[in-house]
DNA sequence: ACTTAATGACAAGTTTTATTTACTTTTTGT
DNA sequence: ACAAAAAGTAAATAAAACTTGTCATTAAGT
């Protein structure tokens, strides 16, 4: 599933280190979701949607559903 | 988490058997799910969300992060 | 040019948890 | 009261999120 992390994060001039901190999870699980290696669990979507003040829909995008 | 799953059911009527057909999973699933149990993958909340027509955020209730 | 920070990638393992299968209980309609 | 449909639950499996560790590549700053 494609998402709007690296940009979001480019935005807040945040690393994925800190954003990862922020999240509670492993730099690497971020970077894998960035690059849509898998898909982050429903609570850590909730996470980054409150952490970004953005509903998930803006932040993630299931067209096609890859 | 919370969520309003019984009642978009009873809105439209439908069974959680029906749900979990269109849905593509099982009945036991939906239950779970619609108990609080645990929360759906990040693509089954989107396609929850894609065939209520309603964003995931009111389809699941994330405050206090239960 | 050199050094450091940041990102990307990936294997392998762990662990959580989503999902299924099977069985029981409750509800609904007649 | 009975039968059938719907909902609930428990145990087991499957799946996938997430971690740790490591290394290679790219970007940024001095």
């Amino acid at each position: 599933m494609k998402n709007r992390l690296k940009v979001l994060r480019a935005e807040r001039d945040m690393t994925q280190a800190d954003l990862a901190q922020e999240l509670e999870v492993s730099r690497q699980t971020i970077n894998a979701i960035e690059k849509g290696k898998f898909d982050p669990s429903l609570p850590l979507a909730f996470k980054m949607s409150t952490l970004f003040k953005l509903p998930i829909e803006e932040i993630f995008d299931n067209s096609a559903s890859e």
